[in-house]
DNA sequence: CCTATTCGTTAGCAACACTTACAATCATAA
DNA sequence: TTATGATTGTAAGTGTTGCTAACGAATAGG
């Protein structure tokens, strides 16, 4: 109940002029990966609005999950993301009690994060609803597509 | 001069545990577009500091440069944006003095956008740091493979 | 004419990315 | 051992973006 405008404006004859899309910026590859995270990026926010969490606060739980006592460095490094970026992130789930913070034993500068029991109900609720989200997103593709699309978008992240 | 600690969490070796990169996220689609999308927005913002442009403002310079009196509904349609998140794009670039508001004389709710002078003098820079990122993001693929992604992209945001 | 819709606008909220600065901790060289 | 420099977390502040809710003005349709 968001998108109706959008399934109009995709449907719709190009308005005004004659060919009337966007022009040559259709031929720009950046422009095509902002739409398509823009796209994804809106159904994941529907898809988890019941849930309360974003796309990073998913991909923080989940990382956590799988490496119990990652500094918040190695955290952003893995994410891409900013120490102070991490830092407000972390907070907000710390806040939810979905994860806790300890001293590193071996290394007093960095915090050693922890799964707290909410957070892993928390996580695999999250991951039944990435599977929805996935499958929306895939479903346009074949399983070769999807492997082909993972593969080019690789090269762009490293 | 921003990405030195990325270089060496991309080509280091796996931390402590074993495979320990990312893990099972790395199957999730929607997680890889992310992370292009987040690339190339860094990317973008370095090439276009000198510029103070963002990627939204660029987009919609080029739109109104393409669609001359083109209203603002129109726009966010085409950008896939919210009427309010198109207001404060159009009033930073009004503020510059890159384009102006006249009341349409067809539809007297609606505002015909039009480029500034000093809009057309920075959509041309524009259009040239545009070349530059792009050269930097297609560099990793060849032709073929470009319009490839740019295909599969397309069928996610329609 | 009356009603519903559209468009622009304002205001406010949340998330994120970034910067600068600072304190604590660690590592290393003198 | 001490001095120096780098790393880690933290705090505070700025800017961009996306969303909602509400309102007035203009339009379209009955």
């Amino acid at each position: 109940m968001i998108k109706d405008k959008f399934a109009d404006a995709v449907t719709a004859p190009p308005p005004p002029e004659g060919d009337a899309d966007i022009g040559a910026i259709k031929d720009i590859l950046g422009f095509h990966i902002r739409l398509a995270h823009g796209a994804c990026l809106r159904h994941f926010t529907e898809t988890f609005t019941d849930l309360d969490l974003t796309q990073k606060q998913v991909s923080v739980l989940w990382l956590v999950d799988d490496h119990p006592g990652i500094a918040q460095t190695d955290l952003a490094q893995r994410l891409r993301m900013d120490r102070a970026t991490t830092m407000a992130i972390i907070n907000r789930l710390q806040a939810k009690h979905f994860l806790r913070r300890d001293r590193s034993e071996k290394d007093g500068r960095k915090q050693a994060l922890h799964l707290e029991e909410p957070g892993k109900a928390m996580l695999a609720r999250a991951k039944a609803a990435i599977g929805e989200h996935e499958a929306w997103v895939k479903s346009r593709f074949s399983d070769k597509e999807v492997r082909q699309l993972i593969e080019l978008l690789s090269r762009i992240h490293e």
